[in-house]
DNA sequence: AATGAATGAGATTTCATTCAT
DNA sequence: GATGAATGAAATCTCATTCAT
């Protein structure tokens, strides 16, 4: 009888956002986001269109809800103490934690290279994350110079070359691809275990 | 004015198609596929909207078209002599070119990467493809299994994996990739030169 | 604490509408009455959406209320003894009113005006007020007979249309227009100052 | 057999936005602007959703097509020479005409009052023909101060006030305004035949 | 071979209104 | 009295494709 309080709204208002996230997102990746229609996701979702609006102001704001997410979970694993500089047990960390997300959240990234490369997309991308992936790769040449590899700048342009096209063709083909050996191979090549 | 011979139609035609084809390309390239309209592509390319329709029977046959014509050109430089075996020389060959075409048609490959990996194009160019994919594949494993890498499968699906990562990260921003230096480590590194 | 008299609770009540049917005459005014939404009003008036259907049944009924208002005060204005003759004294008082409301509450009347133009929304206040509006042009139409004045209905018809205009020019440009001036010389026409 | 010609084109062109134009038009002025949606006028007009923005880029386009389409035809009537000065004649052939489209396109003049009001309409039409409308008040303060009328300015504030009114309570009413009346009235007053 | 008007299905989005709490 | 999540009908707009000429 009493109206519901702030805190119980908060929660119906959070779960509500991420049953549609959740939704969007696998159909996203599985069929894309050009071909996947709001009234699609809003009917999987079980939810009248107009909901949706409710929680999200148009289907690219959603995309980019998504998006940002994992993008945001990315960031984590990387240089976690964030004071510029990798160590190898950092670096290690974050090999661990890339292939295991990879394969946790093979539908995120799945989505993420389908669309990262859209150019209407990737520009907004770019645009947004520039800075971070300038920085990203600054530390990737920081570490490499530090461990006495030629030309360091090209030897992180190559590593992130080379974890994009694992990534890339794992989400794609999960089951042919060796990620475990790769990773394995990956962890002693570069650490020298 | 005699009539024009059966070749000169020919020729017609296959201009009017390549018109067509490298307007497309541009615009796919430049903005994305879905995003680009067929009355925008005949717009640019100077058209009637039916004449395309004489050309191509959809717009999805179009998309194809363009994409056939680039895994013919990889397939092209891939084990030359079509021997179901790598030479040193055929895999430098086809190093070297792989690295020409990416450069030299820097549109195309954005397009194809963009394309392929969405969900509806790629099914599509899986089923197409699906045993050229796996014949080439194992002509690579073959390769490092004769000159006794260890797991040659993983030495095949990696270095798939890497020049995949190559390739998107260069077409996505080739002023910032060091493409030549990445290429000349590539070849030393795997032939030993 | 005593429990609230029922006068208070109709004292909130009224308070409530009023504040209501301020915002959104304001919104309707500035905006338009299709282009402000019932989100909008209420969100202006930091109320909840359910709150205003608690005391309007709908959109159009909080509009109509708005536009009764006006008509009542008007009303009020016009024949103040309502014997269904106008004195001199009476129509300049009318007159002195008129421009006193159009002057204060400018708001309104534009809104009024670009309501009551509405199709849809002309016919309902046609169909309200017919009666109302024909007595009032019968009153004018007697006062300009009494005062000898040639084809008194026309008259009647001419000066409702001048006041009309005067109206309307005054609340789409107040800043523009001479509206003192404009009252003083009526003042004076019709009542031979 | 053969394609049709550009002059073909350009005629079903000319048609078909004519037909649209005042298959809108009617819709606007009897149901209002909002209220009238676009299936709405392409269902009077038979022709599908489509083809309306094959001709019009969307719905306020062709409210501001219609709009400004009377507004050329407005100016067209006043000081016809373009000196920037009203002779006698010109003043009469401008009320002449005046009162001749108010009664040969009511439909549109309904519709012009009705939006014309409407907020988000005003700031557009205000914009684009404030210069017009100011050159106008001047061209018939001129017109007054030449005849030594007092106060000029108000003299011309008024007129155009007064017609407006006109105007707008014949196209609310037609049958019951006593327009061909009021027009000999205020040709004798302002000329003074 | 060539044109572009025309279609129609379906996409995204809006919003007045309801209702469980 | 009060809240705001939820609905659903309908609005605007897009676009691949067809077809008469």
């Amino acid at each position: 009888m009493s109206p519901r309080t702030k805190k119980q709204f908060d929660d119906i208002r959070e779960n509500r956002k991420k049953l549609i996230r959740d939704t969007a997102l696998r159909l996203f990746a599985e069929e894309g986001y050009h071909v996947t229609s709001i009234s699609k996701i809003t009917e999987k979702a079980d939810i009248s269109k107009g909901l949706m609006y409710n929680y999200f102001s148009s289907k690219e704001e959603l995309l980019m809800d998504i998006l940002n997410e994992g993008v945001a979970e990315f960031i984590n694993y990387f240089d976690t103490n964030k004071d510029g500089e990798l160590t190898d047990d950092e670096f290690k960390y974050f090999l661990e934690m890339t292939f295991k997300v990879l394969k946790e959240r093979t539908d995120y990234w799945r989505l993420y290279f389908s669309l990262a490369l859209q150019p209407s997309v990737f520009s907004i991308l770019q645009n947004k994350y520039r800075k971070l992936f300038e920085t990203t790769l600054a530390i990737m040449e920081d570490y490499f110079s530090k461990r006495d590899y030629e030309n360091p700048r090209m030897q992180a342009l190559m590593f992130g070359a080379f974890l994009d096209g694992v990534g890339l063709n794992y989400v794609m083909d999960p089951r042919n691809f060796q990620i475990d050996e790769i990773k394995e191979y990956v962890i002693h090549h570069y650490l020298k275990l």
